[in-house]
DNA sequence: CTTGCGGATTAGACTCATTCTAATTGAGTT
DNA sequence: AACTCAATTAGAATGAGTCTAATCCGCAAG
């Protein structure tokens, strides 16, 4: 079910961590394995419960430090709906996330540059802003079950 | 500090709740005149505390439940960022929210109809929404302190 | 080697927004 | 005056997330 990581990802992986003064761990790989094997949005629990069959004593607490540590060297981003568990989603592209009312579940909707460009401008003048996070809420016509 | 309803906005309270079949009591025109008297997003806790002010007895269990009838019957929208508490708006017209890095203060950023129109031809076919809430992250200079 | 250092991991306690529960109130009826 | 049924209430319960203090582990210095 869950695969080792490619050597491709095993090096993104050590870049971003080393970049920002991390260290890699037998941890931390096997949560950002979690993360690349099935890109469905899971939760914290949901990722502790995948990466404890590999790892089985791995501990809650530290799938929280992973995925923040992640999140902290932009590996990952976060996605919240509401007040519901925050969700992990390793695609790093620029895109908005459509949550099925009836599923529950999340997923990724390309963003082209020119929708961005034109939601940055609708904001007035002295407002600056890093992060543009949008989602939407509704019905999806279930065709492939995750999300990319 | 807090003014009484307008003629107005009692209309407008009354109407919304009747037409969902939900009762006019005190403790929702309390609630719903915090809400309009000063439209800065506030938390449940702070929605409490200021109605607190006007009808003492009111219990924090009653605002979640007029808060909740309220969103409900489309009177106010709920604003969530990342995992915060909830906070609440009375401002109808379509709108994204700005939320101000330092300061954690919330402002609407208005949201011109052909931007929303670009935002729902992003969706893949199949795909079909009925909320987009889209929301910025960053620093705001100072002007006005209320959003609205 | 083996000792020491500092970051990473761990279990479990804790926080705090929100929800639930069960009892009470109160307005409008019969 | 007794009924009814939603709304209100206080307090208990939930649950995601955070904090704490102890342990672990890789690695560098002696």
């Amino acid at each position: 079910m869950i695969r080792n990581l490619t050597e491709h990802d095993k090096e993104h992986l050590q870049e971003a961590l080393v970049k920002s003064g991390q260290k890699v761990t037998p941890q931390r790989e096997a949560v950002f394995t979690v993360l690349l094997a099935e890109r469905d949005h899971p939760t914290v629990d949901e990722v502790f419960n995948r990466a404890r069959e590999v790892m089985p004593g791995l501990s809650l607490a530290t799938v929280y430090n992973c995925l923040e540590t992640f999140v902290g060297c932009g590996l990952v981003r976060q996605v919240n709906h509401e007040r519901e568990s925050t969700r992990y989603c390793p695609n790093l592209a620029p895109h908005a996330h459509f949550r099925d009312k009836e599923t529950g579940q999340v997923h990724d909707i390309e963003l082209p540059p020119d929708v961005m460009k034109s939601l940055r401008s609708i904001l007035p003048p002295g407002f600056d802003s890093e992060v543009i996070e949008i989602s939407f809420l509704g019905r999806a016509q279930a065709k492939d079950s995750h999300s990319n």
